[in-house]
DNA sequence: AGATCTACCCGCACGC
DNA sequence: TGCGTGCGGGTAGATC
C-alpha cells in the first residue's frame, strides 16, 4: 500500500510522463473516488487545464493545473497508468484522463477507497491537505515542536499515525520507526523523553529516504499492478514479522492491535 | 471547547 | 465451497 515513499515514487514517475500535457477530457467511472466537487463539475471544470506540475504533501499527491490543484489521494491501492486510448479498460480503471498527446491517464483502484479533490487555487485552504503537520524534512520538524504536539495521553503509534502532527507515516513505517526507536507503541506520547522524539525524528527521516531510495530503483514497477507492494516488503525488520525473531535480539516479535491498528514490536528492545 | 472515539467507505485475502 | 472477518487512511460526526 503507498505510503510517503510509494507516493514520492508515483510523483516522480508521473512528472516524467505526464508533465506539461494538458487534459482534454475526463471520464468518471465510480463516482466515489471523486470526492469534489460533484462528477459533472468536475468534468467541466478540469476539461483543457494543462499539468503544469506534481508535488507531493504527506501522502497526496497534487496536480498542479493552470487554475485548479487536483489533489489525489491513493489510499490503500491507487494506481495511475498511461495507456493508449484503444487499449481496453482494466476491471478498476475508474478515472479516465484524456492527454493532448493521443494517450490516456487512468486512475485505477481495486478497493476504490482513493480521493480527487478539484480545488481551485485560492481555496486550498478548505481541502484535506490544509491540515497535514510537518513533512518528515521540514526543519521545523524538531524536538520542541514534537513535544508539543505530542503532549498527550495516547500511545505513540496512534499520534505517529495523526497526519496531523508528521505526514506521511503510515501503520508499516510507524512500527518500524518505533523499533528502530526503541520505543514501546503503547508508551503514551506524554511520556516520551528528548531522547525519544530525537530518534524519532532521525528515524523517521532515515528509513522515509532509505525507501524512497528503493522506490527510485523501481520507478517502473507503478505501472504494475503488484509492483509497489513487493518493493519495501524485504527491507522491514518488524512489521507483519509475528513470531520470527526480532533482527536485534533474536526474541519474537509480537503482534498487538493500537486503536485498531496492528502493530509488530519486539518485547525485549522496545520495553515501555 | 478541545480531545478522543467510532463508523464509514470498499474488496481482497485468509481461515475455519 | 462458502461464509465471516480483519485490514487500513482520512474524515465526519458523536461522545467524552
Amino acid at each position: 500500500m503507498p505510503e510517503l515513499p510509494e507516493v514520492e515514487t508515483v510523483k516522480r514517475g508521473l512528472i516524467k510522463k505526464v508533465k506539461g500535457r494538458k487534459i482534454l477530457k475526463a471520464k468518471v467511472n465510480w463516482n466515489g473516488i471523486v470526492a469534489y466537487p460533484d462528477k459533472e463539475a468536475f468534468i467541466k471544470e478540469i476539461a483543457n487545464q494543462t499539468i503544469n506540475d506534481i508535488e507531493r504533501r504527506g501522502k497526496f499527491l497534487m496536480f498542479i493545473l493552470d487554475d485548479y490543484f487536483l489533489i489525489s489521494h491513493l489510499r490503500m491501492e491507487g494506481k495511475y497508468f498511461i495507456k493508449e486510448p484503444n487499449e481496453p479498460l482494466s476491471k478498476h480503471d475508474h478515472v479516465i484522463f484524456t492527454l493532448d498527446n493521443n494517450k490516456e491517464l487512468r486512475y485505477n483502484d481495486t478497493r476504490k477507497f482513493g480521493k480527487m479533490h478539484l480545488v481551485k487555487k485560492d481555496e486550498l485552504d478548505k481541502r484535506p491537505i490544509s491540515k497535514l503537520g510537518k513533512e518528515p524534512w521540514d526543519k521545523d520538524l524538531t524536538v520542541k515542536y514534537l513535544k508539543e504536539k505530542l503532549n498527550r495521553k495516547l500511545p505513540i503509534k496512534t499520534l505517529l499515525l495523526d497526519q496531523s502532527i508528521i505526514t506521511g507515516i503510515g501503520n508499516i513505517y510507524a512500527d518500524e520507526i518505533l523499533f528502530l526507536s526503541k520505543i514501546n507503541p503503547e508508551t503514551k506520547g506524554v511520556d516520551l523523553t528528548n531522547k525519544d522524539l530525537q530518534s524519532i525524528i532521525d528515524n523517521t527521516r532515515t528509513i522515509l529516504e532509505k525507501a524512497i531510495e528503493k522506490g527510485g530503483t523501481t520507478i517502473h514497477t507503478y505501472t504494475s499492478v503488484d509492483g509497489i507492494t513487493g518493493l519495501f516488503q524485504q527491507e522491514l525488520l518488524v512489521h507483519g514479522k509475528k513470531d520470527e525473531p526480532c533482527p536485534n535480539c533474536k526474541n519474537k516479535i509480537i503482534k498487538i492491535v493500537v486503536n485498531t491498528r496492528g502493530t509488530y514490536y519486539c518485547p525485549k528492545c522496545q520495553k515501555k
